[in-house]
DNA sequence: ATTCTGACCTATC
DNA sequence: TGATAGGCCAGAA
């Protein structure tokens, strides 16, 4: 299995792309509330699939201002990137430390804390 | 240039 | 009911 930030991962995009519109949206989610893979994908557009939600968030290492990445969860408010934090505990603590209560890598009352940009910003 | 993979989601068998 | 395949974009070998 490769490892993440073992060797120079995803470089960051010297142009504009749809990855910054998923750094963007990220760092729109307030705090105390997180966002899914699906959420955002649908939020920028039908045609985007969350595959490429979950492979822009493998950028962010490298994106400035740092991306709140630990507001992103899969749609089972799974901590499925949790793995590829530093260190992969410092994810629960975010989302505990922002009143978010976690158990087993999910997110109690995740539908309560769900942020859906579709809605919230509702363009 | 081609091939493969990746923090997912949905539909179908 | 569980398992499998497809879809989308970008980057690395």
């Amino acid at each position: 299995m490769k490892n993440a930030a073992t060797k120079q991962d995803v470089p960051a995009p010297k142009h504009q792309s749809f990855f910054e519109d998923v750094w963007d949206v990220v760092r729109q989610v307030p705090p105390g509330r997180v966002t899914t893979f699906g959420a955002i994908a649908k939020y920028l557009g039908t045609k985007m699939s969350a595959r490429m939600v979950g492979w822009a968030l493998n950028a962010v290492h490298y994106v400035q201002p740092p991306v709140p990445a630990h507001r992103v969860v899969n749609r089972l408010g799974m901590l499925s990137g949790k793995a590829h934090f530093n260190p992969p505990s410092s994810m629960q603590e975010a989302l505990e430390k922002e009143g978010l209560v976690i158990k087993d890598d999910i997110i109690q009352d995740f539908d309560k804390y769900f942020w859906d940009p579709s809605a919230e910003l509702s363009l």
